[in-house]
DNA sequence: CGCTGAAACTACGCCGGTGTGGTACGCCCA
DNA sequence: TGGGCGTACCACACCGGCGTAGTTTCAGCG
């Protein structure tokens, strides 16, 4: 019943326009693993990880970096993020991208990029904001608690929904 | 004769188009300091300090950041930013930004930042770039070692020497 | 099995940030 | 004071990342 969302439901909760879900889907940067669309009345389907997705995308993009870059770390993101999604701190510059998962690995990653850009995103954050996003959006049934628990089910069982990028 | 730079040379330094820092200097975001333009035929004329600045708005751009983040960035960097460039770290994070002169306090305002983007700069690492860019571009005579000494002036008049410009 | 509403699709426009190319104007030197 | 050259300016175009409006088509219900 409430394993999926929908793209407008997607985009309330990560706080995104349904157009720019849209386009991200389109150009490939986020694209809902569970159904993606198939013409004209078909129905996108996000599942729990994809919201997340989004909402890394949105909040980099609230940070003030550009979607070419959020597009070329997402590259890296999907072959190198596991399941421990809350412990992991990300680490993009430019065309490149990081991920650690200690803090002091982290720390002496910014020590060694003396001079370069770095940009970095807590990722345990951005779970937890989309979690909440998720209850508050609840349609009753599901402020019961039910959900409350798939999250945390949803990050250890997902599977790899692997699409073909195409280049970047 | 060489304490400023024409709009080409700083270009060129900096490792941008002309059309670039004509842009920038339209739009308010980073002006030659010494001497602004005055119509067709005049010309601008940039300070060191200048370079700096520009060499910093491209670093950002490089990193994946957003023009308009950039700016908001420097109407703070522009209030905060004293003497001692090279040991300042910047953080940007959509319109915010900080400036951390520890790496102590630096580690503590990461972590403060759960959740929050925050890109992160070096600046001492920038103004290197920028003096080998300098001796790098001239024209024999100031291979002389004029200008070498300019540069390093402008990072000594600090009070503090925490980091000196070596590391990078 | 047909209705209907929601969601995907399409077309068009806008704006920021630049590339290109041509023009006009000062600055410097003779 | 005039000539040449460097440079600022201007007009135009383009592209990404959307917003807006209208159209098409499917899903799910009765």
């Amino acid at each position: 019943m409430s394993e999926h969302f929908s793209g407008k439901k997607a985009a309330e909760i990560v706080g995104i326009t349904y157009r720019q879900l849209d386009y991200w889907a389109r150009t490939d940067l986020v694209r809902p693993s569970l159904a993606d669309a198939t013409g004209s009345g078909s129905r996108r389907r996000y599942s729990y990880r994809d919201l997340l997705e989004l909402k890394v995308v949105k909040t980099l993009l609230d940070s003030g970096i550009k979607l070419e870059s959020v597009r070329e770390a997402f590259s890296y993101l999907r072959d190198h993020l596991g399941e421990d999604i809350a412990s992991a701190q990300l680490i993009i510059s430019g065309g490149s991208a990081i991920l650690v998962r200690d803090d002091d690995e982290l720390i002496d990653v910014l020590k060694r990029g003396q001079g370069v850009m770095t940009n970095l995103l807590s990722l345990g954050g951005v779970q937890k904001e989309v979690d909440d996003a998720i209850v508050h959006l609840r349609p009753a049934d599901a402020a019961a608690g039910k959900l409350a628990v798939a999250p945390a089910k949803a990050q250890k069982a997902a599977p790899r929904p692997r699409r073909a990028a195409s280049g970047g």
